[in-house]
DNA sequence: CCCAACAGGTAACGCGCGTTACCAACATCG
DNA sequence: CGATGTTGGTAACGCGCGTTACCTGTTGGG
């Protein structure tokens, strides 16, 4: 009764065809096969059996055992990595940039959920259960990526493997981490403002505690004292990270001043502020960029890119970090030696239409 | 030199304790290891010595080897998954749906990337290749999931394990199938617009020909007969899937009739559309949804939750269609019969504040 | 008192492959 | 002509584990 496939019209499935079918058919031993299979330089193996084994291979439509390979020579292939996928706009890009990687590298990676509801108190069952399934699969490393930047702690037994953080770093400090240049996405940001004209810029800043705002800011105050200006503390507003809290800081700094003392242009520290930011814009019957320029941060492409006018705003280079992870870890298993514990990435500035 | 580790401060790390150093320790054989770790219900090991071994495994660190497991019980516990995660702000959901799923049964899911430019064209190298990578490490089942509904050829050799198409289907029909249910899904919409009281509503169209303009056109056009009123083409407008596309098919409904004889209700085939319609409705001074009330699709939640005010719309159920799919994989691969070859998903409506 | 029926455990084989040690045939050299 | 490579291969071991066949007491029944 338990048939999977009631219609079996023979298709030319040759299952569990072996290295021992191979061998057979190619009348040579199992090790001759293995030898051509794995080329390696040093062989001695004729031309005439080489070009005969892999005939067989063809024929027999033989595919490797990757497990029996991992167990035999050690070495798995694998990497892993412990992510919140869950709530994560952004985690699929760190994900898409190491599984990119990896794959350039011939490696699978292997992809645990953790859903760490907070990185401080010890609610790490699910994800400690991530890591021990993954080190059960014999991954040769391990990264740990955050949906925002942030400090976390690692599972003891990420000690066993070589690992790397991305988009977060260790609170230890012991472990090297992938983090994006906040300060130099910041100062970048405000610079494209100065260059345009604006002097009065009001700051939607987030949450200042976080390294993000500090980041972001401490990037836009060195903009400002480059061109000899200072940051001005009435014009930094927090709020909320949402469109919401966009929109009411961006009330705030709008109606506080006279016409002609208002800002001219406003650095949104994420673009779901700035989307807010548009709204409060557009009901004062204000033109983007006519009166008010905006740019924003983070590059939600679902935003920036279908706001009207498009937002320009500064990238999180999220695929670039997974990348960077992947060859981080595989320098790390190589035994070579890394750069720097801890690695800055470039937030590049994006023009579309809203400076 | 190639030190992994210069700084060992000789931390508890047990690398490759195996089944026998347990056996070792605990003073029995590794088959009684075996036989406990695996824990079966006809065993007969006295409660002394089991206890005595879980002792030893604790104590060790012991962690099994996932891959000799495998190799020895030819049963992988792995799934495969090949999918385009490039260009997909949506791919990650079915993932995530699949992958919790995966996680509950115990099982890993192994994602490959698939870059098919075209889904018909032979442009399937990469999409073989990834296939075959899956197939080298003995997954137990196959999962293709495509970022937006239509039809795919999969590559020949998914034939050799068991395999289900997910929001996709099989142009040759022999594989089954998880869709959305875009038809209820257009129906639910339409019925939601009625039951506000609008009877003219105009309909903001994708490209007409995919499998999500059909449904769902086909879904009004049933909400509409229950209602006794009959749809009327001159409202259903064609446009771009893009904010802008939504933008300029608005304008041109909007215009075309005078004030008393406008549509007082916009269902958008998508949320990008609808938002671009957000756009046009209020250029021309007019409130949502006091004088228009728009409703979406796709449930993207990046714009439909923060667009202003947030948009109703029918949900995509990717994460269930992840879901579900492994379930039904898992049912094949214990030679389970399944329901059907396509199994339609609900496509439910999320009341935000735009109707 | 002998045999069957357990409970409690072990030896040994094989999964598919990498790898090392070894072997035969031949060419080269002093 | 024997010693010394070199070329082209093979036998055999082990990776860590599941599994089956078997072995050794101890009981209970006739």
């Amino acid at each position: 009764m338990a048939k999977t496939n009631p219609d079996e019209s023979a298709p030319v499935r040759q299952r569990g065809v072996t290295m021992k079918d191979v061998a057979n058919h190619a009348g040579v031993s199992r090790t001759a096969v293995s030898i051509v299979l794995s080329n390696r330089e040093n062989a001695s193996i004729s031309e005439e059996t080489r070009t005969r084994i892999n005939h067989a291979v063809q024929e027999l439509g033989y595919r490797p055992n990757a497990g029996a390979r991992a167990l035999a020579s050690r070495r798995s292939d694998w990497y892993g990595i412990v992510t919140e996928i869950v709530t994560a706009p952004f985690a699929v890009d760190i994900i898409k940039g190491a599984q990119d990687q990896a794959w350039l590298d011939r490696r699978f990676l292997l992809i645990a959920p953790s859903d760490q509801a907070d990185a401080v108190g010890p609610n790490q069952g699910l994800e400690d259960a991530a890591t021990e399934k993954l080190l059960e699969q014999r991954v040769e490393g391990l990264l740990y990526a955050a949906t925002f930047h942030r400090g976390v702690h690692v599972p003891q037994s990420a000690n066993e493997v070589p690992t790397v953080l991305i988009n977060c770093f260790d609170a230890d400090g012991k472990l090297p981490s992938i983090v994006p240049d906040e300060r130099g996405g910041g100062r970048v940001a405000v610079e494209r403002l100065l260059q345009a004209g604006h002097t009065r810029i009001g700051i939607i800043n987030l949450d200042p505690d976080i390294p993000a705002a500090v980041g972001r800011l401490e990037g836009a105050r060195e903009a400002l004292a480059n061109a000899g200006l200072e940051l001005d503390p009435e014009l930094v507003v927090s709020g909320y990270a949402t469109a919401d809290g966009g929109y009411e800081a961006t009330c705030h700094i709008l109606d506080r001043y006279p016409e002609s003392d208002r800002p001219t242009a406003l650095f949104c520290l994420n673009d779901r502020m700035a989307m807010g930011a548009y709204d409060a814009i557009k009901e004062r019957g204000l033109t983007i960029p006519g009166d008010i320029a905006v740019i924003g941060f983070d590059n939600q492409e679902l935003i920036a890119a279908y706001l009207r006018p498009k937002l320009t705003t500064v990238a999180l280079p999220f695929e670039k970090m997974g990348a960077l992870g992947v060859q981080t870890l595989a320098a790390l298993t190589a035994g070579q030696p890394i750069l720097a514990d801890q690695q800055l990435v470039d937030c590049p500035l994006l023009e579309r239409s809203s400076v």
